[in-house]
DNA sequence: ATATGTGCAAATCTTTTGCAAATTC
DNA sequence: GAATTTGCAAAAGATTTGCACATAT
């Protein structure tokens, strides 16, 4: 099993059909504070900057680490900080990715249909998969149970399609 | 919001139709690990059962001091060795419950249907929901992806249908 | 005899917090 | 000038590890 401190994010492109993401849509995450009157530092600028424009899911270390590179004198506890804000208005979703590499948490701007993180435990690859069928089970499961779900995450562990194919024998 | 050291585990029959639990069934941890020529001392013995009688999610700390009432002498690190061995063959499940306690991490037997677990946020309680959609969608997932499913885990946190009912504005 | 499990204590890793100074409204 | 944000340094919480000793096969 290989270590890995930074974990892939394949996008459709990359695994063919392994993917469907019908009408993924991230909102902007400075357009959302605004409308909220929330007050926009410009350390706050740089860090949801970030959150925003990666490629791929943070922690809260990486984020700090590239905000540095911008900022040399940000500190990590306004990092911790404003991830606790827009966690608390809804904004951005925590990941743990199966604690594939460790404790630490995963983060990414919150889209319009939410989607499985799927780990591979072989490569350390993260895949994301949407689908309709998410968005019918969580209609399911608030409707069935009278919850009032406010945030939703499905992560699943495993070995990815490459992978498989790599070792066939599991 | 509440702080809640223990975490209530609503039953089916608290929560009226809320649930559905088409044939839920745990696995004895005990047989499973014999089958597996894995030696089962004396401390594994016991803290393997206490994962397996209890009728609620249990943290490494609390599973500690639940053995250590049995085994005064038992050491926190054979707990959380246990635990990860059990992880390690797929025989328990490892949930955050949306972390709505801190960071630690809730063990359950791994049954034969996965379920999502709802976790609220103004009373603490744990709710637990199975359908054969979940089912469906794991097998909709690994199909179309292609990615073997090891471990797979549905969170949600918001509002249960009680505390709704309390105070009716969210 | 050899491999495996355990206790202990310390280390590690991630995240949170109290408080004084700085910034913004 | 009142409220909010930040840096700093320390604390807290959860989990892991190295090693010597004990136990099981």
């Amino acid at each position: 099993m290989k270590t890995l401190s930074n974990a892939i994010v394949a996008t459709e492109s990359q695994l063919g059909r392994a993917f469907n993401h019908p009408e993924v849509t991230r909102s902007s995450l400075m357009r959302e504070l605004t409308a909220r009157r929330v007050r926009i530092t410009e350390q706050r600028r740089l860090i949801i900057g970030i959150i925003q424009d990666s490629p791929r899911h943070l922690d809260a270390a990486t984020l700090l680490d590239l905000a540095r590179k911008k900022d040399p004198g940000i500190d990590r506890s306004t990092v911790y900080r404003t991830i606790g804000m827009l966690k608390r208005r809804g904004l951005i979703d925590e990941l743990d990715l199966m604690h594939i590499d460790g404790e630490k948490h995963y983060y990414e701007v919150k889209t319009n249909h939410d989607h499985c993180h799927m780990a591979c435990f072989k490569c350390g690859g993260i895949m994301e998969y949407t689908s309709a069928s998410f968005e019918k089970l969580k209609e399911e499961i608030a409707r069935t149970s009278g919850f009032d779900i406010r945030v939703i995450r499905l992560e699943a562990g495993g070995v990815c399609r490459k992978c498989r194919a790599t070792s066939p024998a599991p």
